[in-house]
DNA sequence: AACAACTGGTTTTGAGTCGAAACAATATTA
DNA sequence: TAATATTGTTTCGACTCAAAACCAGTTGTT
């Protein structure tokens, strides 16, 4: 059984990932939650950029999540625009500044760096075992999976190239369903 | 190129890993860092097993881990054993409370949940491409790999069952060889 | 042998993370 | 309409982390 040898490996790639991302953001004066909650919105859908999605996203606390939020807001990395349907809800969305840091630092150089040593063959390779142990993982401890809305059994195709999501009943672009989205669930 | 996608994957398996090593830790009233340090401690070799080590290995600074350790020490988890020949040094040895303790707990409930879920041939062959992935990112960085000796460039069989380390120019067991080094360089 | 430079480790300080719990406001359900 | 659930904020206390000042022992140089 390679359980252990694993666990051990993939803590330590999150661990060397982290070190960078604390690195990258120290650039701006950011910590390593920060910069992930901004990576985090800007690859979510417009039905998860809200603090309980990031909260659920990040496996912490609203009240931990409220901090950092102000933090960001207060940094001029995000703005609160308020739901027009329910009150008690804002969406996240991240102004031109932070787009530009994200741009700017994620991936980090470090693993821009071992990319570029990589293959083809050998990206392909890596980046389909990875999937199917992040989908094992999610799928063996009911966990939820933030997955992109094309691969959602909520999402329907309609017409040339528009599709429909079942769940809020709302027609979605191309752009759309490249997004991540809380509410995915894997379509088999 | 998957290099968006490889980086996303393996932030959010860290990050799901952290999740459970948090929940996992905090039944013993430890942090996250705290389990990570009686991990490291627990497969690391006798010339690894110092405050600068956990350092090098945590990405921190030394202040920090001092903090941990500290900790770590109150809790009985772990003794300081002063080196023999260099008074500066201490050495960390876990307490067998610690050992039963991380036994119990790492790899996480989470991660063994998943493992079961896979076959031995899926496990192979996410754990290749995992290998390569963590090789690739140490080297094209020029970062420290803490690997086992047996892969170690200084390690030489000696004898039957024997290694010898030429850099610290002293014998090794079977059982030393499986440990982690502080020292290790790819023989390749 | 003496001095400088370096290394292992500790302590303090201040910003930030994090969970828990209490709270307010809005939505939903009965 | 009343009870309940949900989104989000605030406060508190324990903990993480880096930076910098510091001490003690070791190594290198003259």
């Amino acid at each position: 059984m390679k359980t252990q040898f694993i666990y051990h490996t993939i803590e330590r790639l999150g661990e060397l990932l982290k070190i960078a991302a604390r690195k990258a953001g120290a650039e701006y004066g950011l910590q390593p939650v920060q910069l992930e909650v901004l990576h985090y919105l800007s690859v979510c859908n417009r039905y998860s950029d809200t603090l309980m999605a990031v909260t659920e996203y990040l496996g912490q606390t609203k009240g931990t999540v409220s901090q950092t939020i102000k933090i960001l807001e207060k940094k001029q990395l995000l703005d609160k625009i308020s739901d027009l349907k329910d009150k008690r809800v804002s969406h996240l969305k991240i102004t031109p500044k932070a787009i530009a840091l994200i741009k700017d630092k994620i991936p980090t150089t470090m693993f821009i760096n071992a990319s570029n040593h990589l293959s083809l063959t050998q990206q392909q390779g890596i980046s389909s075992t990875l999937q199917l142990l992040l989908t094992t993982l999610i799928q063996s401890n009911n966990m939820k999976s933030f997955g992109h809305c094309f691969s959602c059994r909520y999402n329907a195709k309609s017409g040339d190239s528009g599709y429909f999501c079942n769940l809020v009943k709302e027609p979605l672009t191309e752009k759309d369903v490249l997004l991540i989205c809380r509410e995915h669930l894997s379509n088999k």
